[in-house]
DNA sequence: ACTTGACCTATGCCTTAGACACAGGCATAA
DNA sequence: TTATGCCTGTGTCTAAGGCATAGGTCAAGT
């Protein structure tokens, strides 16, 4: 199996599948004389590995510390709990930001919704942005 | 006004400012006789903007444009309408993918409160995962 | 004058997770 | 044999700064 039919196999995109062996987090069996990458039955079962942990948002390196464990023959599923918690406590903030992202340029929207476009002066590049200048906290 | 300052001044890192100068957003003064920036008045005024900008997650890119436009005489309000608009939308994508995957993680952690960890088998890496595998269909 | 130490500076490299461009290899049809 | 079209690996690029490093500056103390 090589690159592209493997990733078509697991529906993905060979750039992926390639990325994932630069970075060694697969093993091609073998480079055949031509030099191009073999995939085996095992390499299969670990794409669909780390391609499921992705859909959780892991990163990539989360999921290697996984295998590294799981390649030791020990249990990964305490790391496991522990990045999805993690990933959600993550998650959760995000989901803040965009709430508060969203929200920030309805206001923008409907603010500037009666106030005419002006050109630039000495000290307003646009008016309508800097006249919004809610001295927004930054967050964390 | 040397980097620091302007930096403390506004409310952002120095690295920031150093970024926006080294780009070409702003343009320091001249470099003193001991290599250091030095910005002026016009410069703070212009780098408000692009903080305010910032807030409402414009892109340096697109902030960019405005400033060229602006820097030409020309009105940037439409763009700058044009772009709030593009960025709602796009942070509505957000949040809804966040949403989800708020959801998904939320699942996975129910689903994995009573199952015991075990070892990696042949075919198994973290049971936890695998047996997850819903084959969430990939967003667009 | 000299030295110490704290702070400041510019520059260059590093980050994520692949996407994209490129030059060349392979195979099938004419 | 050549032309065509898909396939391959490698190298480069991304956004928006963060971080490390080596060196510069300044005021206080000796």
């Amino acid at each position: 199996m090589r690159v592209t039919e493997l990733a078509k196999t697991m529906n993905t995109t060979p750039d992926t599948v390639r990325y994932y062996t630069r970075i060694g987090l697969i093993v091609p069996i073998k480079n055949s004389n031509n030099g191009y990458k073999a995939y085996g039955e095992k390499v299969q079962q670990r794409l669909k590995f780390i391609l499921s942990a992705r859909q959780l948002d892991f990163s990539v390196e989360e999921i290697t510390n996984i295998l590294i464990e799981s390649d030791k023959g020990h249990t990964a599923c305490p790391l496991v709990r522990e990045i999805v918690e993690h990933r959600l406590a993550e998650t959760e903030k995000q989901f803040q930001a965009a709430l508060l992202l969203r929200e920030k340029l309805r206001n923008a929207i409907d603010d500037w919704q009666d106030k005419p476009n002006k050109a630039p002066t000495g000290r307003m590049i646009c008016h309508l942005i800097e006249g919004e200048a809610r001295q927004g906290g930054n967050n964390e």
